[in-house]
DNA sequence: CTGAAAGCGCTTACAG
DNA sequence: CTGAAAGCGCTTACAG
C-alpha cells in the first residue's frame, strides 16, 4: 500500500488561466477541443500552453470523469518469445485507441497473479487482458478484480467454475483441432505409431492438445501404447531428459505430436543424443511456429498461431467489449495453421 | 486526448465510512496503517471495508498525495527476446518495490517513440526507462518528457547532444570490451583472417562492437581487408543474402565477429548455403546469448549480456535516482561475459 | 483518538 | 462564448 514517490510541481490548469487571462473552465474546453470557444482565445490559450510547457495530468481527468485510461495486461510468461509476441501486438492496439498498457508478469504463480491483479486493480485499468498462471483458480481471480472491470481471458481455461455472473471474454487457439491436423498429418505420411510428447495435463491447453491426437489416432484405428504419452515441463531441457521414455518399451513409435516447439526442440536433442536424426529416422511436429522453429536442424513442422495477430485481436475484443458492456460474452476460437517443415519428413519404414 | 471509458460505480471511502459511524479520515488512516486509530475502531473499519468489498483507488491517493506509482518502460522492440527478458526483469523489481509497469513499444520509430512517450508522460510516472529506438535524439526526448521526470537510459546512447540540465542515468552493455575479447579468442584459435559482420554503423552499439573488434586486430597486428566489413540489417534474412559479400574478394575471411546472434544465425544459414560447415571450416560468434544460441547447430559462441538481470538492475537503479534525485548522473556500463561454444572451434588452417 | 475542512488537477452542468 | 461553483476519491494538517 506505501512506496510512492514525490513528483515535483508541474503547470496546471489554473497556471495557463491566469497566464492569458481566462477561466480554468475555458482552457479546459480548449485541452479538450470543444468547439464553443472562440478561435482567438483558444489560440491564445493553446500559445500559452505551449509557452509554459503544460502537460495534460490525465490521472485527475479521468478521476474527475470517472473514466480510465489504463488497459491491464497479465501474462503468465513474458520471457516466452509467444507472449511477448502476443504483448507487443496487444500493445499496439491499446496504444492507437488512446490507453496505455499496465503490464504484470506472474511467471507462473498463482500467488503472484492474485498479487500483480491487486495491485493493477487499484489502478482503475478500464479492461484486463489476462493469460493465467498454471493452477490459476476462477474463483480466485474473481476475488482480486471484481466483477465490475471487464476481463478478457487468453490463451488458457481457469480452474474452478467461472462464476455466471462473471462475464468474462474468452479467446483461444483450436488446440485440439490443431493437434488433430498434425496428427493426420503424420498418419499420411504413412506412420502408424505416433508418440504425444511433453506438457502436463493438468493444463488445459494440453488436456485440449492431447484430445487432438488421440482423436486423430481414434479415427485412423491406430492403438495407443501407454508409453507413447509421456509428460513433461514444456521446456528443452525437461524434453530432452525425458526422450529415453519413448523408448523405454517396444514398440518404440516413429513419430511424435509434441505439446508445444520447445518441448519438440528438446526431442531433437534427445533423439540426436540416442544417434537418431530427426526428420530423417524420426519424424515430429511442435505448436507455436516460434522464431526458432524454422532455424533449427531441422527445421520444424509446427502449428503457427501468429501471436502478434493474437495480441491485436486480444486488444481488439476487449475495446469492443467496453463500448458494449451488456453484451453477451464472447467465446472466439482462433484457429491455427499446420506450417509443414523437414521435422516431420521421416519416412515410416524405420520400424 | 479522447477516448476513455466510462466505469461502473464502485465502493469508497465514504461508503465506509458511513457504514460504520466513523469519518473518511478515520478510514483513510485506517488504509494506510497508522498507528493513531484505536484498536476496535480499526478492527470495525476493517470489517466493514471487508464486508463492502472495498478497493483502493491509488490515482485518487496519488492526486492528493502529489505521488506517483507507475514506471514507465518503453522499449524499442519487445518481440525481441533480448528485451522481452528485460522487460520481464523490469517489472519484477517494479512490482517488488510497489510500483507498476506502464508499457510502451516503438517499434524503432523514433515518430512512435514520441508519441508513446507523449501519452505515458501524461500518466505522470515516477520515472522512465528508455531503450531508444535507432535514430532518436535526445532533444526530441527532451522536448517529450521534460526535465521533471527521472530517466534511465539502456542500452543505446541517443542520437544529438544530451542537453546539461537533464540528469539522465545511463545502463549499457560493454559492447566495445565484449567483442575484443570474441575476437581476441578467434586469434588465439590461430586465425588471422576475421571479418566483422552485421550491424549499421549508424548505431551506436554496432560502432562500439566494431571499435572493440578493431582493437583486438591492430593489437595483434593483423589486418583488416575492406570487404570483411560487412554491414546488414540486424536480422537473419539480411544476414544470410549478405553471406557472399564476405566471399567477394580474395583473401576470404577464416573466422568472422558478427553484430549479434541474429546475424550469426543468418550467417550459418549463408555459409550452409555455400557448402561451408560453420564450427568446421568457418569459426563464427554472436552477442546477445538468446536461447537460440546454444541450440543451433552449431551451438553458438557469444557474448552474454544476462538480459533480466539487466531489467532488474536498471529498474533498481532508478529506483534509487527516485530516493536521491539531486544525485550525479551514473553511467553503469555492464560488462559482458564469453560463452565459447562450437562455432567459434574452427580450425584456422583451411585457408 | 476522531472529525471537519481544505485541496490535489481536472470537468461539467448551469448561469449569464 | 465565458466564468463561478461543485465534485471525482482520496489525504492531511488542525482542532478538540
Amino acid at each position: 500500500m506505501e512506496s510512492n514517490t514525490p513528483i515535483r510541481r508541474k503547470i496546471t490548469l489554473s497556471d495557463i488561466a491566469a497566464g492569458c487571462g481566462v477561466s480554468r473552465a475555458t482552457v479546459s474546453l480548449v485541452l479538450r477541443g470543444s468547439p464553443l470557444v472562440n478561435r482567438k482565445t483558444r489560440a491564445r490559450v493553446e500559445e500559452e500552453l505551449r509557452r509554459q510547457g503544460y502537460v495534460y495530468n490525465r490521472m485527475a481527468a479521468n478521476l474527475r470523469r470517472r473514466t480510465s485510461s489504463g488497459i491491464a495486461l497479465v501474462l503468465n510468461e513474458l520471457a516466452n518469445p509467444f507472449f511477448a509476441e502476443f504483448a507487443a501486438g496487444v500493445d499496439e492496439v491499446v496504444g492507437e485507441a488512446g490507453f496505455v498498457t499496465l503490464l504484470g508478469c506472474t511467471n507462473e504463480s498463482p500467488a503472484r497473479e492474485q498479487a500483480v491483479l491487486g495491485s493493477l486493480i487499484e489502478h482503475g485499468p478500464a479492461g484486463i487482458i489476462l493469460s493465467p498462471a498454471e493452477h490459476s483458480d476462477a474463483s480466485q481471480v474473481l476475488a482480486a478484480v471484481g466483477a465490475q472491470t471487464p476481463l478478457l481471458l487468453f490463451n488458457r481455461e481457469l480452474g474452478g467454475s467461472l462464476p455466471e455472473f462473471a462475464h468474462w471474454d474468452r479467446l483461444t487457439l483450436d488446440n485440439q483441432h490443431g493437434t488433430r491436423l498434425a496428427t493426420e498429418h503424420l498418419i499420411a505420411r504413412g506412420h502408424r505409431r505416433i508418440a504425444f510428447f511433453g506438457g502436463h495435463r493438468d493444463s488445459s491447453s494440453c488436456r485440449q492438445r492431447h484430445a487432438g491426437y488421440a482423436e486423430a489416432m481414434q479415427a485412423a484405428g491406430l492403438p495407443i501404447e501407454p508409453h507413447w504419452q509421456v509428460e513433461c515441463a514444456p521446456t528443452r531441457l525437461a524434453a530432452a531428459a525425458q526422450t529415453p521414455a519413448l523408448f523405454a518399451a517396444a514398440p518404440a513409435p516413429t513419430a511424435a505430436v509434441c505439446y508445444n516447439d520447445a518441448v519438440a526442440l528438446g526431442l531433437v536433442l534427445g533423439l540426436n543424443q540416442r544417434g537418431l536424426h530427426p526428420g530423417r529416422d524420426f519424424a515430429l511436429t511442435g505448436f507455436d511456429d516460434i522464431a526458432e522453429a524454422q532455424l533449427s536442424a531441422p527445421p520444424l513442422t509446427t502449428l503457427a498461431a501468429a501471436p502478434r495477430a493474437r495480441g491485436r485481436q486480444a486488444a481488439e475484443l476487449l475495446l469492443q467489449r467496453l463500448r458494449e458492456p451488456q453484451a453477451e460474452p464472447r467465446h472466439t476460437i482462433v484457429p491455427v495453421q499446420l506450417v509443414i517443415r523437414e521435422s516431420s519428413c521421416a519416412p515410416s519404414d524405420r520400424s
